[in-house]
DNA sequence: TACTGACTTTTTAAATTAATTAGTCAAAAG
DNA sequence: CTTTTGACTAATTAATTTAAAAAGTCAGTA
């Protein structure tokens, strides 16, 4: 019962950071800092969450859940294919625009996110991610719109693809504190782009 | 007349900086190490190259130019267009194997490689390898092997999209200090079966 | 159980110093 | 006139110390 109240003060908790954090990034927010937030002392924010790393943890979880539920949602009142991944695409980019400061899986993280814990979250979201267009892609070749072929490498390679267009544009072409509009408008671009190639290469002649 | 020797000796110079560049990359070499290794003294050095700048980009021009030379002699050769890629992808990744410590373009490259110049010269590679790969497809469409097509727009994306996996199994995925021998093998992989699919989708139907 | 103030420990940041490296130049050698 | 050098200075980087900030703990309160 009174696991409810925690519970919910855990979210609340969660919340404020994943502000902050989104913000101005992890490592250039404190304990403290979320504590005063929630007009909370220090102590008690460690009441909730034994270290830092652990809030980032939640913190993780909370907003990679959400991007894979917004994924399965667009994927799976998708019409066809092709709509259904430029839609998948618009959502990780505006997740990629969002929680940019976060570095998530990009690399570029901040101490904290070499961290092995974060890695593991990822790799989790990376196979969700690939488990769901996997099964769009089954779906989509039994309505008989794509042809036969190994699902699982076209999956795979699909968001892999997809992971560096980004990474290549963010972090290789023009390195930037804050990425800019048209950083984001040519990864779009490009990866509509590319999508149109696959699609031609895998849909039913 | 004696142009001729300069230039000869600024081979050599550029060949031994070379060796220790791609050995233990471009910060941890000295102009004192090289100058060292050709039995010259770092004065003399300096008289070839005014600074250490001049010297990597000349070492980075030799690489790239010979870099760029291997792919068009491997698209002239080439019978058909999957073959022909599948080599170019080869190439691409044993230069890079190569190369990995120089860090060239990458986003990740030591302090001197965020110079201007450098990434100037990274900018004109990567145009001249597209104009390779435009000019390939070009021919492979009038062979009647590739469909009518935005031929810009696709070698673009093609060019993206290998970089693109590269970095993100390189600096992303494992980020180490020397990649393994499995992770080139996975990049290949990656680009193969991207190839694949890409391929169905540009052939003539 | 939920919370706090006052504490300790660990990490980071700033400041200082030492060492290394880039880069220069007048003079010598071929 | 071109090439080379030793002996120099200037600029960077690394190592060391010191100060500050942040993480994390705990006895005690409501």
């Amino acid at each position: 019962m009174t696991e409810q109240i925690t519970d919910y003060k855990k979210e609340q908790i969660i919340a404020t950071a994943l502000k902050r954090f989104a913000h101005f990034g992890i490592a250039k927010t404190t304990m403290n800092e979320i504590a005063d937030d929630l007009s909370l002392s220090k102590a008690s924010l460690y009441y909730y969450f034994p270290d830092k790393t652990s809030l980032i943890l939640a913190v993780g979880h909370y907003i990679l859940f959400d991007f894979v539920k917004q994924q399965e949602a667009t994927l799976n009142k998708a019409l066809n294919f092709k709509t259904g991944m430029q839609n998948l695409i618009d959502i990780r980019i505006e997740f990629g625009k969002k929680y940019f400061m976060m570095h998530i899986g990009d690399g570029q993280g901040d101490s904290y996110f070499h961290d092995q814990q974060l890695h593991h979250l990822m790799e989790d979201v990376r196979q969700q991610e690939q488990l769901l267009l996997m099964a769009f892609m089954k779906k989509m070749q039994q309505q008989g719109e794509l042809k036969a072929l190994d699902i699982v490498a076209t999956s795979q390679i699909f968001t892999d693809v997809l992971t560096g267009i980004w990474v290549f544009e963010i972090h290789v072409l023009h390195k930037t504190l804050i990425p800019s509009e048209d950083q984001f408008n040519n990864i779009r671009t490009k990866c509509l782009n590319m999508l149109h190639i696959f699609y031609d290469g895998i849909k039913r002649a």
